[in-house]
DNA sequence: GGATCGCACGACAACGTTGGCAGAAAATTG
DNA sequence: CAATTTTCTGCCAACGTTGTCGTGCGATCC
């Protein structure tokens, strides 16, 4: 007669399949994890069992008798939201196959204090690392906040991240020059910039690529417009406006994200210019703008969701090593999307 | 000589804490959780030991002893992605202080078998319950599918939600209406209706609304234009398109959406009319798209994150019962945002 | 004033898994 | 074929918490 036991959520455990394939719980949980050293014939028979009860390891059990992180904290700041939903399925199904928690906390203002203030909240809550998505990636106060309590921590996206630091992310540079030369090979010759915010790494490296095609087509760099953004809606219209009233305005413009395109586009239907017939219009980042506005818009996609998977993947591995590793870095593919807000520049 | 544990993590355990207090770890564990029987001094005595050692319960740990449930299974479609990311945000926050994990599952498709499949990737994976955002909250293949498998499940932002579901929504009935009241009040006599997806429940809420506050004026309702959308800002382009081609336009566009708010704004600029001046435009959801256009959109916020934290609450206290409650329906306050996208109807 | 009650608290076991070790089995060698 | 190595497997304990039950103590009730 088993009784049974008090608290028994009827769930089927390493001890069930053990019984089944006749074998030891630690077999079964070797089969389970990895499984070197265990025979073929045995782990077949673990494997069917497993199969034949239906077994699913209990998350909670193994995180705490393996002892392994379980939170981690993910900083977040200004989020496109499209950025943001996309980087938290990735993470998300990282954070599921460690069996971690993810810890959000959100960093609304822009001004040094809130910043280690929000940064705080996580060294309280003892998370054992912490991801950052741009633009946080780039925050002194939130990183000398980390390195202070001894967290480590992943940068996203960054365009050029310091020596030693963990990090992952796209070539931005790379990207924006291939825009670049995309615009170059449908004719464009007076191409107009509207850089990003001058706080995150990346705007400096997208006009690096810009400039790099430029220079590369053998076109004079000091003849094309550029115009300073911040990466809103807002700054977008203004530099655009800007960038239309030239006397000889661009027959293109490359602008350094999706809103900020978005912008140039509706300040050109504003003044009774068509997209893309009478001037082109790109982007860069893919987010969910770029398909709710007309035309659609051409701009480069990165990898938002692996980029998240890959940060979590990096920074259990490096907490699972206790000694520092030096320098892990992640460069992730980018891709050029052609979509309907760029055509050659008009015959005139 | 304490020889240190072999997985010693460093970590403060209630052990720690009841050494430190002078009593025992049962005692700290119902200081912890709710404390009940637990006198004064000695809850003092436990809280001031906390606070020194800087404790936090270890939550693997925790619901490993609890047995309670630990995935929770979310499957999203067609993320609009503003209000995936709040509701994420919204989870996520819900998720740990419960100490579960959540599970994403994506449905792309709108067939039935696509998502019976993806629900039953859930059944596979040992979810204890399921949130369900809009629009699979109205899927039948989904709920039948859980149905089958026993598998309790919340319905979210569902407009007319069906009796003895779990539910949490909004009353899209009342926003929708006090939204037209609105319009009226400015003095609109002439409203145009772009209604949602009719696979969505809330779609009819809203036109009804919409219905009862025309009607409450006095105005004659058969009078108003009327088209279908489906949601998307294409659908958007389409309805305003044909609304605006009328003999006799509307002042002012109700759109059941945001992504087709923003569609109406578009066609609107294309025919050189001015937004508010010349025609207002106000939509639904306030997702991020509201304010990366311009004119800002006048819409209804809803607490999405709050909404996805009730869900998951309602869910779990649901799965603590192992008494199947009856009905349990949380009905959040909506909010009405007006910004620039609306105004007065031209004099003529 | 003794029996009873209720409250506060502690000892112990259990949750389901994995790590360390030791023992058994198989493979290799002389 | 015996000795030795290597590969495989099982036992026990531990991870940090909470549930159950029992004990001690002061208050309450006749």
């Amino acid at each position: 007669m088993s009784k049974p036991s008090r608290r028994s959520r009827g769930s089927i455990t390493v001890q069930d399949v053990a019984r089944e394939a006749g074998v030891s719980a630690m077999t079964v949980s070797r089969v389970v994890n990895g499984g070197t050293n265990v025979r073929e014939a045995t782990r077949e028979a673990v494997l069917a069992a497993i199969a034949k009860l239906n077994y699913s390891p209990n998350s909670a059990a193994r995180s705490l008798a393996a002892g392994e992180a379980t939170q981690i904290g993910l900083l977040y700041s200004n989020p496109s939201a499209a950025y943001l939903s996309q980087f938290l399925i990735g993470a998300l199904a990282a954070a599921r196959r460690a069996g971690c928690h993810l810890v959000l906390e959100a960093c609304e203002g822009e001004r040094a204090e809130e910043q280690a203030e929000a940064t705080r909240g996580f060294v309280q809550t003892h998370v054992q690392g912490v991801i950052l998505p741009p633009p946080l990636s780039e925050s002194g106060p939130v990183r000398a906040e980390l390195e202070a309590a001894g967290i480590p921590w992943v940068s996203v996206a960054m365009g050029l991240p310091p020596e030693g630091s963990l990090n992952v992310r796209i070539d931005d540079f790379a990207a924006a020059s291939a825009m670049t030369r995309h615009l170059l090979d449908m004719g464009h010759r007076h191409i107009g910039f509207i850089r990003g915010n001058p706080n995150q790494t990346s705007s400096a490296e997208r006009y690096r690529g810009f400039c790099a095609a430029i220079e590369e087509a053998g076109l004079d760099l000091a003849a094309m417009p550029v115009e300073q953004g911040y990466f809103t809606f807002r700054s977008g219209i203004v530099a655009s406006e800007a960038m239309l009233d030239l006397p000889k305005p661009p027959t293109a413009i490359f602008a350094s994200n999706d809103d900020m395109a978005a912008a140039a586009v509706g300040v050109a239907h504003r003044r009774g210019l068509h997209v893309p017939q009478d001037l082109s219009v790109v982007g860069f980042d893919d987010t969910a703008l770029a398909t709710t506005m007309w035309p659609e818009l051409t701009t480069v996609r990165q990898p938002i969701a692996a980029m998240a998977e890959a940060a979590l993947t990096m920074l259990l591995e490096e907490l699972r090593a206790d000694v520092r590793t030096e320098h892990a870095e992640q460069v992730l593919a980018h891709q050029l999307i052609v979509r309907e807000s760029c055509a050659p520049p008009p015959a005139a």
